[in-house]
DNA sequence: CACCGGTTTATTTTT
DNA sequence: TAAACCGGTG
């Protein structure tokens, strides 16, 4: 028992020991929150005696799940395999796989993501007819999600937007549930009708899960609210860690009322504050409170650290956008010179569209780094494609999947033949699969024959399934459906069918991960993962600086951390300004941005900016200048105004430096491969350079890959010593 | 039905 | 800026 709690203080104590009732613990950024969560389950594991799996422990990330379960084996010395550690959408689904019959779904129902939602929406809507520029698609959507996590009712509406929504709501559900399909509300909402609507089922879950541990509580939704108080409420071992500091989740429903809920709902709950903060010098944490105290409505924390005051907090102000940029590229080779590594560094930025310019410096001034969260693997056209004939192969009927690459590749059923088929398939009640197969359809012969053509192809690769394993069966679509050969059509083709390898080396190794001899389970499981783990968690731990937004940064840490762009309009964000609300969670945000840093910390920003082709001179941000002057030292343009040298501020493109900075970044190349160097390719393996054009090459690569025409610069071409 | 090219338009965060 | 959208042509 010593061991579990020897090295905490007396706050963390209580929080892993109390571990009858209901506890609150409001945790303080950098406050040890993981390690006290962990080391509770040990505690329970190990000194309660609770049984593993009768310990519910949720997250908000994937990645937190994961960081917990692989803490938690470390603790216990054994595997945490078959623990429910998870997020709320794993939970649920992993509940709905069982008993999703119940409400009248399919067992192999798929899970829709985000962007496919916003298309059926989208294509609801112009058959309804409603105007899109009457009504934005995306607030339509919005509010359809309101209205299923019950955060809304049709009342709240006028018209004629409660008039709208009242037809596109049903009609979204309808077609999902025929398709066998839910979205990423649904896994909540029905997990809940599942536990409200079946008294064995409920009573069973909420004895199964003796303890029931949330982090990152100021981040649940009501439907995540109402389902914890479901599986607990009954026993009242409930545990949650929470900031309201750091909840930045409320447009997506994140409702910080719930901690206050908690205390009324749940018996009298124990509250153990956690202010010890051990992350960051004393420095970045008085910058952070200066930042957060100008929130209201707040409960004052008075965060504390053992780390000294450390260095001042660096503002650099840069000629444009350009140079801000450069100057985080060069601190970052300058801190590496003084012994920083580069993983110890990370760069946060309010939009992803940011990420753009500072992957183009890096690659220039050769610094190694990773995007966190951008345009998701999983989100690439031919992924979801290839996901989509997949999807076929476990339920023919899924409409939506069948729509999506009936023609795609084109196969010349173009959208006349599919909207016969539609009208059809909807008057009969068929799926578009059974309406093609129907003797009773009205198409003609030529778009009939393509169209059989395709539901051929899935008959084809269903067989293939029971007989052959994935890869070969990946092979055979993109053989077969003719998608390869387009690929060699297109000239991004070779990026993208490098993309399709790397799916395949996901399939092959879930082929291991998953012992079961149905194979249409397993590929249910697999896509479920697709479907589930939008983000690469692939911790290469490689040693490069992390780019990523400041909601991506939450719960992590670095020694040094640059949060970029700090200008009014760009963080806070130009369309948050107008609403006090709002200004409080971003300012939240540079609060989790801030208490990011362990030892160095960099708000940057420029004078002029290029923004959506325009040049804009934003002011500096407020969440800047809310931070005490004496906790800052000045670099760059903010330098010279602080000093109020009006001479250099006049014009800085003029300066050595500047013109240095931008030779430098003109000259220097990623990759500066040439005709008969021999390279390294992530995914294709060893090849050789045939030649060099502008930025593109030619790279000769073993027998199976051939001849690939390929960006030069691209980060997953390694030059070989030779 | 596919393709081209010009035009518009919207720019946040994520399970 | 760039992606999505539209409308005309082959």
């Amino acid at each position: 028992m010593d061991n579990l709690i020897k090295d905490l203080n007396d706050a963390q104590k209580k929080a892993v020991t109390t571990t009858e009732g209901p506890v609150m613990a409001i945790a303080g950024a950098g406050s040890g929150k993981t390690n006290v969560l962990t080391r509770r389950i040990a505690y329970l594991i190990n000194h309660i005696g609770v049984p593993k799996d009768q310990i519910l422990a949720i997250t908000f990330t994937n990645k937190a799940a994961n960081e917990m379960k692989s803490r938690i084996a470390s603790l216990l010395n054994e595997r945490t395999g078959m623990m429910w550690i998870s997020t709320f959408h794993s939970m649920c689904s992993r509940i709905l796989r069982q008993h999703i019959e119940f409400l009248g779904y399919k067992k192999h129902f798929q899970i829709i993501d985000d962007d496919d939602t916003s298309q059926l929406i989208k294509s609801i809507q112009k058959e309804f007819r409603i105007d899109p520029k009457m009504i934005d698609p995306r607030k339509l959507k919005n509010h359809v999600m309101k209205l299923k996590s019950e955060q809304a009712s049709l009342s709240d509406y006028k018209e004629p937007l409660s008039d709208y929504l009242s037809k596109v709501y049903p009609e979204y559900q309808r077609r999902l549930k025929n398709n066998n399909l839910v979205d990423f509300e649904d896994l909540l909402m029905l997990t809940i009708r599942l536990l409200k609507e079946n008294d064995d089922l409920r009573k069973h879950y909420q004895q199964l899960f003796q303890y029931v541990l949330v982090d990152e509580f100021q981040d649940t939704n009501n439907a995540q609210y109402e389902l914890i108080r479901l599986l607990g409420g009954a026993h009242g071992n409930v545990f949650i860690v929470g900031d309201e500091d750091q909840s930045i989740y409320a447009f997506r429903g994140a409702n910080i009322e719930n901690i206050r809920r908690f205390r009324r709902d749940f018996d009298n709950p124990k509250v153990i504050l956690l202010e010890e903060n051990y992350r960051s010098t004393n420095t970045i944490l008085s910058a952070a409170n200066d930042v957060i105290k100008a929130n209201k409505d707040r409960i004052e924390k008075t965060l504390f650290s053992s780390k000294g005051d450390g260095d001042k907090v660096v503002a650099y102000k840069g000629y444009d956008q350009r140079d801000e940029v450069h100057f985080v590229a060069e601190t970052i080779q300058d801190l590496v010179h003084e012994g920083y590594r580069y993983e110890d560094m990370a760069v946060l930025y309010r939009t992803n569209s940011l990420s753009r310019l500072f992957e183009e410096a890096f690659m220039q001034k050769r610094v190694p780094y990773k995007i966190v969260g951008n345009t998701s693997f999983f989100k690439r056209k031919e992924i979801k494609d290839m996901v989509a004939y997949l999807r076929l192969i476990v339920n023919p009927l899924d409409d939506y999947s069948f729509e999506r690459v009936v023609n795609e590749p084109r196969r010349g059923i173009g959208a006349k033949t599919m909207e016969r088929l539609n009208a059809f398939a909807k008057e009969y009640n068929l799926s578009y699969y059974e309406a093609v197969n129907d003797s009773m359809n009205p198409l003609g012969t030529r778009p009939l024959k393509k169209l059989k053509g395709f539901t051929g192809l899935i008959d084809r690769m269903i067989a293939t399934l029971k007989s052959a394993d994935f890869n070969t069966l990946i092979d055979d679509i993109l053989n077969e459906s003719g998608y390869k050969e387009a690929l060699e059509q297109d000239d991004k083709g070779d990026v993208r069918f490098e993309n399709i390898l790397e799916l395949k080396t996901m399939f092959k190794e879930s082929e291991n991960t998953y012992q079961s001899e149905d194979k249409l389970t397993v590929l249910t499981f697999v896509l479920e993962d697709i479907a589930l783990k939008s983000q690469e968690d692939d911790e290469v731990d490689d040693n490069s600086v992390t780019l990523m937004t400041l909601h991506s940064a939450k719960g992590l840490e670095f020694k040094v951390v640059f949060i970029v762009a700090c200008e009014q309009g760009m963080f806070p964000l130009h369309r948050s300004l107008s609403d006090p609300k709002e200004i409080e969670e971003e300012r939240r945000l540079m609060y989790v941005g801030i208490t990011r840093a362990e030892e160095k910390l960099y708000i940057t920003n420029a004078k002029s900016r290029q923004h959506y082709g325009e040049i804009v001179a934003n002011p500096d941000s407020m969440f800047l200048t809310q931070i005490d002057p004496s906790k800052i030292r000045f670099e760059g343009l903010a330098k010279v105004s602080q000093e109020n040298t009006q001479r250099y501020q006049s014009d800085y493109r003029q300066t050595k430096t500047f013109r240095a900075k931008k030779e430098s970044l003109e000259s220097r190349h990623a990759n500066d491969i040439d005709k008969g160097d021999k390279v390294m390719h992530k995914a294709f393996g060893s090849g050789v350079v045939i030649s060099v054009t502008g930025n593109q090459c030619k790279i000769a690569f073993s027998k199976e890959h051939g001849i690939k025409t390929l960006v030069k610069d691209h980060p997953a071409i390694k030059k070989v010593q030779r």
